[in-house]
DNA sequence: TGAACACATGAACATACGTTCATATATTAA
DNA sequence: TTAATATATGAACGTATGTTCATGTGTTCA
């Protein structure tokens, strides 16, 4: 048992964690990653982002399909393009949405086949 | 222009929206995704669950690894197992934790290779 | 039996987040 | 130019969330 330099924990296995030591990613694309799945982590965005992977589609579509206020839907709108998951093209007034980017149907994909079994 | 039943919301592409509707997976489904992403919208929960993808640890060693208190850890992996993300094995007063599902590693490898390229 | 240890957990706290409301901007049509 | 429309946005509000702190539970060892 040694005692760790930054902090009080305990360390009982120090082989392995010297290992994951050296095999763990480093922290910043970790923290991406769970930046991404933050993004991912609200049902409204996620339902945007299931509508548009179907079309492109413009605000007050996507309000009255998810039925919801045009503000809540353009509040997360821009969230998702903040996050580049999503690109905008204006036409006149109207502003049509849709998906930018390839992977994420593939990450959508495995997690409803993770959901839906057992 | 047509109004929504439900809502004040104004839609303007009835076509694409009527489709959209029919291939849309059920919201049930949409929301269980978006709870496992919420899951794995923490960066400490993604750093666990890439420590314990290169190894099974105990609580202690993932609080020396992650530099966190022991109880900021087991906090977290309540909520990993409450999930059923990870499992774990009581051996005398060491509980040993590890990775509980096949999908994880893969939805992971995606989202690194989507934030890692660009 | 009691001390030490590994872990779990409830309460409290600060912070982050999503929606609403009011309003601003930009474009079209009269 | 004015009214109507499609969207964007800032402030406010309630709620959810992550960590800390204190303490509880269960196990090992002297």
């Amino acid at each position: 048992m040694i005692e760790n330099e930054f902090c009080e924990a305990t360390v009982i296995h120090e082989d392995t964690l010297r290992r994951v030591r050296e095999e763990m990613p480093d922290e910043e694309p970790i923290y991406e990653v769970s930046e991404l799945f933050k993004v991912f982590g609200d049902s409204t965005r996620s339902r945007i982002i299931c509508a548009l992977n179907l079309a492109e589609m413009c605000v007050c579509d996507l309000s009255a399909l998810l039925n919801m206020t045009q503000s809540a839907i353009s509040h997360q709108l821009r969230i998702l393009k903040a996050a580049r998951l999503v690109k905008s093209k204006k036409q006149g007034r109207v502003v049509y949405y849709s998906l930018d980017d390839s992977h994420i149907g593939q990450i959508f994909a495995l997690a409803f086949t993770h959901v839906t079994e057992e």
